[in-house]
DNA sequence: ATGTCACCTGGTAGGTGA
C-alpha cells in the first residue's frame, strides 16, 4: 500500500499536475491541502475519471483539504469534531482498513499573534480527537502540511529560523505531544539524506539554493510502523514549470 | 537581494496569506 500528502497550492491551477503525478504515482490514496476551492467547484469528475473516489472540504480562497483513494473511503470526517472551525483543514477516511487523516495544518503566522494562538488551540483539538481516533482504529496514518519543523535538522538554516514560526518550542512541543499518542514520523524510520526539506519558499530562490523545511509529515500508529518500507519526498515536482512550493510525499507499506 | 505565487476586490493596482 502507498500513500501521499501534497499540499498543491491551488487545485484550480495544480489539477493537471495532480493528474500527471497520480499517473507515474499510482498510490492508493492522497490527501491533498490548499485545494482553495469551494466544494461547488471541486474537480471530482477529473478525478474520478483518473481511478480515484474522491471526499473533499472545501472553501473560498484559503485552505481546503481532499482525500483521494483508489477504493471508496469510509466514515469520512470533516474538519475536528467538536471544535468549531470555519476554516476548512482536515479531512479523514478509512481505506482498505487504514484510517487515513489528512490536515492542513494552521501556519500560524508569528508568535504572539491571533493567529498563533488559533494554531495552538488547533492543535490541542487535533491531539485530543486523534487520541480517540487512535484509540478506535489501531492502524492509523496522520499525514498533511504541518506547518511545524519537528526538529533543527528539519531547517536549512537552524540558527536563523530559532524561534520563528515553524520552529518556536510551542510548536514543537505540540508535536512531540502528538507523537507521543502512539505515532511515528515515517521519514525518520530510514536513513534520508541530510537537507532533506518538502518546502521551499517561492522567493529567495529557495529552491535553487535548497534553503527549506521540512514540514510535510507523515505519522503512523504502532501497529503500523513494522510495516512502512519506506518514506520520500518527491522533490522533482518541485521542479515543475509552475510548481507548488511543496513537494509530495510518499510513505509504502509492506 | 527588496528576489514569488495565488487569491480577492475592483481594477487595469493594491491587499492578504503563505
Amino acid at each position: 500500500m502507498k500513500l501521499a500528502t501534497w499540499n498543491v497550492n491551488s487545485l484550480a491551477v495544480r489539477l493537471p499536475q495532480l493528474l500527471d503525478w497520480l499517473a507515474a504515482n499510482p498510490v492508493d490514496a492522497v490527501v491533498l491541502q490548499e485545494t482553495k476551492l469551494t466544494d461547488d467547484k471541486f474537480p471530482h469528475a477529473e478525478i474520478e475519471a483518473a481511478g480515484y473516489r474522491v471526499a473533499w472540504h472545501g472553501q473560498k480562497t484559503y485552505n481546503g483539504v481532499a482525500l483521494l483513494a483508489r477504493s471508496e473511503p469510509a466514515d469520512i470526517v470533516r474538519n475536528i469534531p467538536g471544535f468549531d472551525d470555519p476554516q476548512a483543514r482536515v479531512i479523514a477516511g478509512t481505506v482498505d482498513g487504514v484510517r487515513i487523516i489528512g490536515g492542513y495544518f494552521p501556519n500560524g503566522q508569528a508568535p504572539g499573534t491571533d493567529k498563533f494562538e488559533y494554531k495552538m488551540q488547533w492543535l490541542h483539538a487535533l491531539r485530543e480527537w486523534l487520541r480517540e481516533e487512535l484509540a478506535a482504529h489501531p492502524e492509523l496514518v496522520l499525514l498533511g502540511d504541518f506547518n511545524i519543523a519537528p526538529e533543527d535538522r528539519d531547517v536549512f538554516d537552524p540558527v536563523a529560523w530559532a524561534g520563528q514560526i515553524h520552529c518556536t518550542d510551542e510548536e514543537r512541543e505540540h508535536f512531540r505531544r502528538l507523537v507521543g499518542l502512539g505515532l511515528h514520523d515515517a521519514f525518520r524510520l530510514f536513513e534520508q539524506p541530510p537537507k532533506s526539506w518538502s518546502w521551499w519558499d517561492y522567493r529567495n530562490l529557495a529552491f535553487r539554493k535548497n534553503q527549506g523545511l521540512r514540514i510535510d509529515i507523515v505519522l503512523v500508529s504502532e501497529a503500523l510502523k513494522s510495516r512502512v518500507s519506506a518514506c520520500t519526498i518527491d522533490r522533482a515536482m518541485r521542479k515543475n514549470e509552475r510548481p507548488s512550493d511543496h513537494a509530495p510525499v510518499i510513505v509504502e507499506f509492506a
